[in-house]
DNA sequence: GTCTATATAATGATAGAC
DNA sequence: GTCTATCATTATATAGAC
């Protein structure tokens, strides 16, 4: 129950060790698909020694998502500062969204799960969103500032939908792959990101 | 484990009193946040009745899947066939869409966390997708052919951007909203629709 | 800090009376 | 079809020795 601010727990430490096995546990099968016991074996102490490192499954978990938070935030920070145009501006960014969803897939499914489960607390999931979404919001009104793109329109929301589709093509890759009427191009990432960038620079307005 | 087509259960009785009440508690609480005690007390019946229906808690779950299924693919497979513009035709369906993602918004967050938990079957949701899937990319195509879109892209593509942002809007809404560099057009229905039409249609190309 | 052993409650599922 | 009573198992969590 006790959320307090922990002190920093040395990845090399025991307890460290059960932090990245409970990490791994509950990225794959979720806060209820995951029992101390599992834990207790996948970091090889006894359940016991769980216990008197995190007090709660709870505590465990939270301490859990907080540190994935400082692995997703820290990773994308350094992206979408290269100078370019528009259409280049996008494509880096579309590109790195989707190195970093896949890379870190695991964890992403865990905040995405975090996100859907009701009643839990949607502060910290902003936390991370939000650090990424304000890179990206500087970095295209850097290319409205240039004249490189319309101003009519406030430049959160392309980023809103470019990550929404980088976010959903994540999300439904294996989906998209039973659909019938789904193009292949939607189903590989490369063309993808070309043809997403393509449709938000130009829209769909006939030649 | 037998997931053979059953006989359809009559919502008054006392069968379809334990399916409703089993789709109110998944749709909260996901697989593993229910109990079949809970789904006995919710429907107002011994836990060993629930087990004389459906013979364990898997072919229950599996039985309020197909039944959500129902109910969310035969509400849109009406919409967005209504003539108009590109333009008119997108706004339509992205108000559809939305309409439909908040109003059967348990059900629909009950399908996305099966999309998200690993080693469960994706036919199923991709079955739900696909039809409201394939009945947009039918609208998108004749627009093409009246000439009121470009040809050169697939049609399925931006129903998929389309898609994407409804849903991402739906899924983030409650997060958006705690990002101060969010526009506040993007946690408004309407204002989002039109933006999001706007830039479908006309891209981000200056003036 | 780490362990074995245990307490206590809840879980999915069954038996058998009515 | 519906129930009470119960099964075996597992869950979170604790006690206490080392």
């Amino acid at each position: 129950m006790k959320s307090a601010p922990r002190q920093d727990i040395h990845p090399d430490s025991r307890a460290g060790e059960i932090l990245a096995a409970a990490e791994r546990l509950f990225c794959r099968n979720g806060y209820q698909g995951v029992s101390m016991n599992e834990v207790a074996r996948e970091a090889g102490v006894s359940k016991a020694n769980v216990f008197h490192h995190f007090g709660s499954k709870e505590e465990l978990y939270l301490e859990v998502i907080r540190n994935v938070r400082s692995a997703l935030t820290s990773e994308i920070m350094a992206i979408a500062q290269a100078p370019g145009g528009v259409e280049q501006t996008l494509t880096q960014v579309a590109e790195a969204e989707l190195r970093h969803l896949f890379q870190y897939s695991d964890q992403v499914r865990l905040f995405m799960r975090e996100c859907l489960e009701p009643g839990r607390d949607k502060a910290l999931a902003a936390k991370v969103f939000g650090n990424t979404f304000a890179e990206l919001v500087a970095s295209l009104s850097g290319a409205q500032e240039r004249g490189e793109m319309r101003t009519d329109v406030n430049a959160s929301f392309p980023v809103m939908v470019l990550v929404a589709a980088c976010v959903f093509f994540f999300q439904h890759a294996e989906i998209l792959r039973h659909i019938p009427e789904a193009d292949p191009a939607t189903t590989n990432p490369d063309i993808f990101t070309r043809e997403l960038v393509r449709l938000l620079v130009h829209g769909l307005r006939p030649a």
